[in-house]
DNA sequence: ATTAATTGGTAACAACATAACGCAAGCGTT
DNA sequence: AACGCTTGCGTTATGTTGTTACCAATTAAT
C-alpha cells in the first residue's frame, strides 16, 4: 500500500471535463449504493456543480446555479447537500477558503492534504500516511492525541511554475 | 537550533495567567519598537483581549468586549487591529475555527502548526521544521512549490486525556 | 394502506468580513 | 511654526457565509 496517494491532480494536458465529471458522479452513485445511502437528485446535481470547476467552488456560487433551474432554493438547500456529500466522502471543505472540492477517491475515507496553486487556483488533494504520521508523533510528543486534520498548502502548481517562467522573458 | 519549537504550550498547573498576558504585551511592545511600527492602544487593546483566555477568540468577542469601554467600536475596528496584529505576527489566525489566539513567540517569524483541543478549546502551538520540510518534499514530488502552510490538527489535549480517564471510573 | 423516517422547501436570522468615506492626530520637511 | 503627507480609526453601509426552526412532501418499512 502507497503511503502517498495522490487523488486529486493537477490537470493533465489530456484532461476531458465532461468525462471526469461522469467519473465523480459514477463513483458517487456505487459508494452511495454500496452504503445504502440515498444519492438524490438534489445531492447528485450538487456534487456534478462542485466537480464541474477544478477550483473549489462556494457554498454560495452554487446555490446561485441552482437557482437557475430549482426554484425555491436557498441556503439550507446547498448546505444540507454539502453536509451529505461530506459525510459519504464525496467532497471536502477547504477551511482557509471557505469552499468546497470533490473528492477523487471517495471509496477510500480519508481526509485528504491540500495544495492550492495561488496562480490558477486549482486545488491538488494529497493523501500522505507519512505526514500525518509524523504530525501525530510530534503532537504525542506533547501528549496530543490527534483525531483529526486540515492540511492545506499554499503555493504554485507545476503548470504555472512553468507558465511563470515563460514570461520571464517574452 | 531545536527543529520543534514549542510556542504555545497548553496550560501548565502554575500558569499565572495575568504575568503571561503582560509577558505577552511586553514582547509585543519590544517587537513594534524595533520595527519601528506602531502598537497603538486599540492594537495594544486587542492583544490583550486576545491573550486573556488561551483558547481561540472571535473577532466578534472581542468587539463585543471593546463595545463596552469604547465607543464607536465596529467590525473594523476589530478586524484591522487584528489585521496588524497578524501581519506583525503577534497573534495567528484559525482558520478552521475563524478564531484567533496570540502567538507565544512573534520575534521569531514563523506559520505555525496548531493543535485544538476537543474538549477544553485550548490550542497549543508547534512549529516543527521537519514537519514542514515533509510536506515541501512530498508537494514538491507533485511539481508544486510551497509557500504557506494551514496546518490545524485536532485531538485531545494531555490534560483532558487525564481528566477523561479519570472520569472513566469515578 | 398506515405509519415512521427522511428529505427538502421556506423564512428568518446569526455569524463573519469588507468597502468607502472622511476627519484628525502624528510625522517629516522646510 | 506652517505645510502637506501618511496613518489610524470612527462611521455607515453592505457583502458573504452559515444556521435554526418549522412544516410539507416524499420515501421506506410494517
Amino acid at each position: 500500500m502507497p503511503e502517498n496517494h495522490v487523488l486529486r491532480p493537477f490537470k493533465t494536458p489530456a484532461h476531458r471535463h465532461e468525462q471526469c465529471v461522469a467519473d465523480a458522479v459514477a463513483a458517487a452513485e456505487a459508494e452511495c449504493q454500496r452504503r445504502g445511502h440515498r444519492l438524490t437528485d438534489l445531492r447528485r446535481r450538487v456534487l456534478e456543480l462542485v466537480w464541474d470547476s477544478h477550483e473549489p467552488v462556494k457554498a454560495y456560487d452554487l446555490l446561485n446555479r441552482l437557482r437557475g433551474e430549482r426554484r425555491g432554493a436557498a441556503p439550507p438547500t446547498v448546505y444540507r447537500a454539502l453536509e451529505f456529500l461530506q459525510n459519504e466522502g464525496l467532497v471536502h471543505r477547504i477551511e482557509s477558503l471557505n469552499a468546497f472540492v470533490g473528492c477523487g477517491e471517495p471509496h477510500r475515507r480519508h481526509i485528504g492534504q491540500f495544495l492550492i496553486c495561488e496562480h490558477c487556483g486549482t486545488v491538488a488533494e494529497m493523501d500522505d500516511s507519512e505526514v500525518s504520521a509524523l504530525l501525530a508523533q510530534k503532537a504525542a510528543g506533547l501528549g496530543f492525541l490527534v483525531s483529526g486534520e486540515v492540511i492545506e498548502l499554499r503555493g504554485i502548481c507545476a503548470d504555472c511554475t512553468v507558465r511563470l517562467a515563460g514570461s520571464d522573458k517574452p
